[in-house]
DNA sequence: ACCTATGATTGCAC
DNA sequence: GTGCAATCATAGGT
């Protein structure tokens, strides 16, 4: 700002433009033998022009000459007064930037996902959570969920050290780019605020790759989450001793076929599979058995008669006498069956 | 190759 | 949190 000042006081010397020590005899002597200040102006800007066709060590030498001329301050202050109209149309273009939303999610996905934000918790947790839930043995699941931990911590450490990488690229751009304006505003009239919009750009300009950094991390944590969880789709049937166990308990409480937490535990224990594992089994079973009765009737028939009997033989071992095998009030309808056993 | 059975997941209601 | 209902995806049988 001071320069435009100073550069406003200087206005008043346009008429002594005579001898331009510019460095270039050819328009030095048109200067001299013209005489003309308009002429002089002419000559100027197109030395101005011509500077960007030069080398570099020429540019520099023209450029001191340019810097040295008494003409300057008096051209720069017109530039600056030029300067501030258009700037003006500039403030209308320029808006401030709103927290853009698309960023604002790819950030809160990074940060539930555990990719940004602290080391622990986050994104194990989460992986500790879906093994918990996906049930089958509990080597297989330790081995998913540290093949999950070990694949989002390579993807955390990428992206941390692209980020960082972009980061530091923006910092140094910017700097390169404010020190290029600082040095140029010696030349031609580039105030504070331009600066700063500029570094504003430069910014905008970075965190648009952010973005895509972003995005793209994004996508390869879903993947993983989703070979993960197809992973863990990968069933196998439970043996047969497991299957049986689980059909017992159910058609023998076919009244109230909901085992307590104890008896899921229990149930579990004797099948080799988890308590979730007896719970879905449980769930599937009941609305498959509502929904088609008639089709479970045979089975429904077996594991009666199955219960009836080991019943008969515990008691006839504890020398007792019969022993009701199906208590059945008003639960899930019980099959029909004739006391030997068959339909 | 197709069909059925079955374990797992998801969305919803309570 | 639990259970229901619908659905997915695979295992296993033909």
């Amino acid at each position: 700002m001071d320069d435009q000042t100073r550069m406003m006081t200087g206005l008043t010397g346009l008429g002594g433009l005579q001898q331009a020590d510019v460095g270039d005899p050819d328009s030095v002597r048109k200067q001299q033998s013209l005489g003309q200040p308009q002429q002089d102006i002419g000559d100027i800007l197109q030395q101005i022009m011509a500077i960007t066709d030069e080398s570099l060590d020429e540019a520099q030498a023209r450029k001191h000459a340019l810097n040295c001329h008494r003409m300057k301050p008096a051209l720069f202050s017109v530039l600056c007064e030029i300067k501030e109209k258009t700037v003006l149309s500039i403030r209308g273009v320029q808006e401030e930037d709103p927290p853009d939303p698309q960023i604002m999610r790819l950030d809160n996905m990074l940060l539930a996902e555990g990719v940004s934000g602290p080391e622990k918790g986050g994104g194990s947790a989460a992986a500790a959570a879906a093994a918990a839930a996906a049930g089958g043995s509990p080597t297989d699941s330790s081995i998913e969920h540290s093949d999950y931990r070990a694949k989002l911590a390579q993807i955390r450490q990428i992206y941390h050290s692209e980020l960082e990488k972009y980061e530091q690229a923006c910092s140094e751009f910017t700097n390169h780019v404010m020190n290029l304006l600082r040095e140029q505003s010696r030349t031609r009239p580039i105030s504070p605020k331009e600066i700063e919009r500029m570094v504003a750009i430069i910014h905008r300009k970075f965190s648009s790759i952010q973005m895509q950094l972003k995005q793209s991390t994004c996508e390869a944590v879903m993947i993983l989450r989703s070979r993960f969880l197809d992973a863990r789709r990968k069933r196998r049937n439970f043996n047969k001793q497991a299957t049986e166990v689980l059909n017992e308990y159910f058609y023998s409480h076919l009244s109230n076929p909901y085992p307590s937490e104890e008896a899921k535990e229990e149930l579990a224990k004797k099948c080799g599979i988890t308590v979730s594992q007896v719970s879905n089994w449980f769930g599937n079973k009941r609305i498959r058995y509502k929904k088609n009765i008639g089709k479970f009737q045979e089975e429904a028939n077996l594991y009666a008669v199955k219960t009836a009997v080991d019943a008969a033989n515990v008691s006839a071992q504890a020398s007792q006498a019969n022993s009701p095998a199906t208590p059945n009030s008003g639960g899930y309808p019980a099959p029909c069956y004739t006391p030997d056993g068959r339909l």
